[in-house]
RNA sequence: GCCGAUGUAGCUCAGGGGUAGAGUACUUCCUUGGUAAGGAAGGGGUCACGGGUUCAAUUCCCGUCAUUGGCUCCA
C-alpha cells in the first residue's frame, strides 16, 4: 500500500516530504528535538494552526516559537484557557465571556454571579493554574456543529458563549478541551498546558460584555505567563522599574508639573523646573524649524463658531467638546480652539498667494483644548489643555511628497537628538469598507495615501499599515517610539489634508495664471509637549540629557567658609549659561551629595579649601560619583562638549 | 461617560466610634563637617466635601468631588 506523501515548504525555501496527516510538531521533530520542544504553533499556508493539527495537503509551514509574535499570542491565549480552567475549578458555575491574548499577556472576562471575588484570592488562582499546568493536559481540538455547540453551553448555562455562538456559521465552530475545561474557541493552542511554567494575574478590572455599557459588567482578569520562571521574574522587575519611572511620580518629585482640583482636571500646571525643560524643547524645535523654512505665527486660544463650522470640526465634535463661550451679544459664540489648523488657514488667506511662494510653512506652539472624557485623563499623556508643536504646510500637489519627506527628516532629527533610537512609523489609511466615515473625494484620498506610502518607503522607515486608522480628513503617518523599557508610545504625527483647503477655499495663482487649490500637511514632531515630556521622563527615568536638564549643576561648599568661593564659581558657570544652584544649607558634604543625587542633578561641584586655593572644583557625575578635579574653565569646556555632542551628531543633514 | 479601588501633615504612609500618629520635608538652635542621610527642639491636619445614624463620626451608612485600574472614546 502506498503511503500518501505531502510536500512541505519551509520558510528558507527548502521542500521536504512527509506522510499525509503529519503535524507541524512532527515536522519540527524531524529537524531537531530542541526545536520541537519549543514549537508553540505553526503558520500553515499563512494561517496559524495548532502544532498538533494534521496537515493533509501540500503546504508552506512556518514553525512558531516564543520569539514569534504569533507564537507568543498562541501561548498567552492558551494561558487564558488555563486560567479559566483554574477559575472554574475554584468557582464552579462561573460563566465566561471572552479570553484573548493581548500585547503583553492575556485576559479572561468572567461573570462570578453571586460569588464574591476579590483580589486577595489571586495567588490561589495562580497556584491552581500551575498545578493544572503540571498535568500537561493536551489542548484537544474538536469541530462541532452549531446545534451541538448550543446544546453544550445551554446545559452549562453560559449565556455569553451562547451569545457568541449565535453569530457563528454552522460548520466553522470548534471547541478546545484541556483537562476538565472545554471552551468555544477558534484556536489555535499550544500542544499542552505543560509549556506554561510561570503565570501571574496582573490586574483585575471591570469590562462590559462586548464592550457595551448597556450590557452586564464582567470581571476582567489580566494575566501574563511564561515558559520560564526567570522570564516572569524579569517581567515583574520591568513592571517595578516602570513604576519607578512613572512620569506622574517623577513629575511630582522633580517638581516639573502639578495638577490642581481648583484649576480643573486634566489641566496641567507647569512648575518652574518643568517650564525650563519645556522651553528648552521649544527653542530646540524653533531653531530646527527656522532652518527648515518654517515661519512662526501666533493665533488666539479661541475662535468663533463659524471658523469651526467651516473646518468641519463643529459638526464632528461640537457636541462632545467644551461648550461655546457666549458674549453679551445675542447669538455670538466662540469655542476654545481644539486645533490650530483653521486659524492657520485664515492666515494663509490674508493675501493672494502665488505658486512661487509655495510651500508656505506656518509653525506655532499652539495651545489647544479638548474635552476628553474624565476617565481618559492620565498624567500628562492625556489632558484637556495641551500645546502642540504644530505647523501647517501649504503646498502645490506636486510638492506633497517632497514636503512630506522633509517632515520625516525633521521628525527623525528630533528623535535622535533626544535619544529615541527605536521607532516605527504607522501609516494610517482609510477603512476601505466604510468610506462614509471620511470627508473628501476618493481621488484625493488615493493621491494622499500614495504620497505617504512612497515618502515612507524612500526614507527607508520601518512601517506598519493600519486600515481604518486615518483621521476623518486625511491619511496620516504616526511615529511610535520605543522607550528604554521597550514600551511603545505614539509621538509625532504627519497628516496630509486635501479637505481643509477645500472647505476654506484656499487658493494660489499657478504659472498658468489660473486659481488652484493648495494641499495642506499637518505635522507635529513632538505631538504635544505635555505628552512628549511625559514620555521623555519615563524614557530617561528623569535623568534628562544635559542640555535639557532643569538643574544642570549643584555647587556644594564643604562648609560655610567657602561660600564666597562657591559664589565665584557659580557666577562663572552662570556666565557660561549653565543652570543650577548652590547648596548653602548647614549640612555635611555627604548629605548635600545625597540630596543632589536624589534630585538627579547631572553634575555636583564640590568646593572646599583645596579647590579654593587652586581655583578648581571637584566634580561628581550623577550616578557615577567622583570624576576628578577640574579648573573651572576646563569644566565649562568639558560641559559644553557634552552638550554639543548630543545635539550635533545628527545636525549634519540640516 | 460607565464599573471597581482609593482619598489622614508639603511628600510617603500607619491608625481607628471617645476631636490623631510615624518617617521625611519645613523653621530655629548646636555643629564648620571632605564625597550618598550629624544632633536637638519646634511649627504644621475641618482626617477630600456634603448629608445621615449615634450621647459622641476622622472612623459606620448614603451622596458629591478628585485620584486611580479598566471599559468606551480620541480632531
Amino acid at each position: 500500500m502506498l503511503q500518501e506523501i505531502i510536500k512541505i515548504t519551509l520558510p528558507d525555501g527548502t521542500v521536504r516530504e512527509y506522510p499525509k496527516g503529519s503535524t507541524s510538531y512532527e515536522i519540527a521533530l524531524s529537524i531537531s528535538e530542541g526545536l520541537a520542544r519549543n514549537v508553540l504553533a505553526a503558520k500553515v499556508n499563512g494561517e496559524v494552526w495548532d502544532s498538533l493539527r494534521p496537515i493533509h495537503g501540500d503546504a508552506t509551514v512556518q514553525l512558531l516559537t516564543w520569539s514569534d509574535k504569533e507564537g507568543k499570542a498562541t501561548f498567552w491565549h492558551s494561558s487564558a484557557h488555563l486560567m479559566a480552567e483554574a477559575l472554574e475549578a475554584l468557582y464552579p458555575g462561573i460563566k465566561f465571556g471572552i479570553g484573548p491574548s493581548i500585547d503583553t499577556g492575556f485576559y479572561y472576562d468572567v461573570d462570578f454571579g453571586d460569588m464574591d471575588f476579590d483580589a486577595s484570592q489571586l495567588e490561589k488562582i495562580e497556584q491552581k493554574m500551575l498545578e493544572l499546568a503540571r498535568q500537561k493536559n493536551e489542548f484537544i481540538r474538536t469541530e462541532v456543529s452549531k446545534a451541538e455547540a448550543l446544546r453544550y453551553f445551554t446545559e452549562k448555562g453560559d449565556e455569553y458563549k451562547l451569545d457568541l455562538i449565535k453569530d457563528l456559521a454552522d460548520g466553522t465552530i470548534t471547541f478546545y478541551q484541556q483537562g476538565n475545561f472545554t471552551d468555544l474557541c477558534r484556536g489555535p493552542h499550544i500542544p499542552n498546558t505543560g509549556f506554561i511554567k510561570a503565570a501571574k494575574i496582573t490586574n483585575v478590572a471591570g469590562a462590559y460584555w462586548r464592550g457595551d455599557e448597556k450590557n452586564k459588567q464582567l470581571t476582567r482578569l489580566y494575566g501574563v505567563s511564561f515558559m520560564k520562571q526567570k522570564e516572569l521574574t524579569e517581567y515583574l522587575e520591568m513592571i517595578e522599574e516602570a513604576k519607578k519611572r512613572d512620569h506622574r511620580k517623577l513629575g511630582k518629585e522633580l517638581e516639573l508639573f502639578a495638577f490642581s482640583e481648583k484649576v480643573g482636571m486634566g489641566l496641567p500646571l507647569w512648575l518652574p523646573k518643568g517650564t525650563m525643560l519645556r522651553e528648552r524643547l521649544e527653542s530646540f524645535m524653533r531653531k530646527a524649524q527656522v532652518k527648515a523654512g518654517y515661519q512662526p505665527v501666533v493665533t488666539p486660544h479661541i475662535g468663533s463658531k463659524e471658523l469651526y463650522v467651516t473646518s468641519g470640526h463643529y459638526e464632528k465634535y461640537g457636541a462632545d467638546s467644551f461648550q461655546p463661550i457666549r458674549t453679551p451679544n445675542e447669538g455670538e459664540e466662540f469655542f476654545l480652539k481644539p486645533m490650530n489648523c483653521p486659524h492657520h488657514c485664515e492666515i494663509y488667506k490674508t493675501k493672494p498667494r502665488s505658486y512661487k511662494e509655495l510651500p508656505i510653512r506656518f509653525a506655532e506652539f499652539g495651545t489647544v483644548y479638548r474635552y476628553e472624557q474624565s476617565g481618559e485623563l492620565h498624567g500628562l499623556t492625556r489632558v484637556r489643555g495641551f500645546t502642540q508643536d504644530d505647523a501647517h504646510i501649504f503646498c502645490r500637489p506636486d510638492q506633497v511628497k517632497e514636503e512630506f519627506t522633509k517632515v520625516i527628516d525633521l521628525v527623525l532629527y528630533v528623535f535622535s537628538a533626544l535619544g529615541f533610537e527605536d521607532y516605527t512609523a504607522q501609516i494610517s489609511l482609510r477603512d476601505p469598507e466604510n468610506k462614509a466615515k471620511y470627508i473628501g473625494a476618493d481621488e484625493a484620498w488615493e493621491k494622499a495615501e500614495t504620497a505617504i506610502i512612497e515618502a515612507a518607503a524612500e526614507k527607508g522607515l520601518r512601517t506598519v499599515t493600519e486600515l481604518g486608522e486615518a483621521a476623518f480628513y486625511g491619511p496620516k503617518l504616526d511615529f511610535m517610539v520605543k522607550d528604554a523599557l521597550g514600551r511603545s508610545w505614539q509621538l509625532g504625527t504627519i497628516q496630509v489634508d486635501y479637505q481643509l483647503p477645500e472647505r476654506f477655499k484656499l487658493e494660489y495663482i499657478g504659472a498658468d495664471n489660473q486659481k488652484h487649490r493648495p494641499v495642506m500637511i499637518h505635522r507635529a514632531p513632538f505631538g504635544s509637549l505635555e505628552r512628549f515630556v511625559a514620555v521623555l521622563i519615563e524614557h530617561c527615568a528623569g535623568n534628562f540629557p544635559l542640555w535639557l536638564s532643569p538643574e544642570q549643576i549643584a555647587v556644594l561648599p564643604i562648609s560655610e567658609k567657602f561660600t564666597d568661593y562657591a559664589e565665584k564659581v557659580y557666577n562663572q558657570l552662570q556666565e557660561a549659561d549653565i543652570r543650577g544652584n548652590i547648596d548653602h544649607r548647614d549640612e555635611k558634604i555627604g548629605r548635600k551629595i545625597r540630596d543632589a543625587e536624589v534630585k538627579k542633578i547631572p553634575f555636583m561641584l564640590i568646593v572646599g579649601e583645596k579647590e579654593m586655593e587652586e581655583g578648581m572644583v571637584s566634580v561628581r557625575k550623577h550616578g557615577e560619583g567622583d570624576i576628578g578635579s577640574f579648573k573651572v574653565g576646563d569644566f565649562i569646556r568639558y560641559f559644553e562638549e557634552i552638550i554639543q555632542k548630543s545635539l550635533s551628531a545628527t545636525d549634519t543633514e540640516k
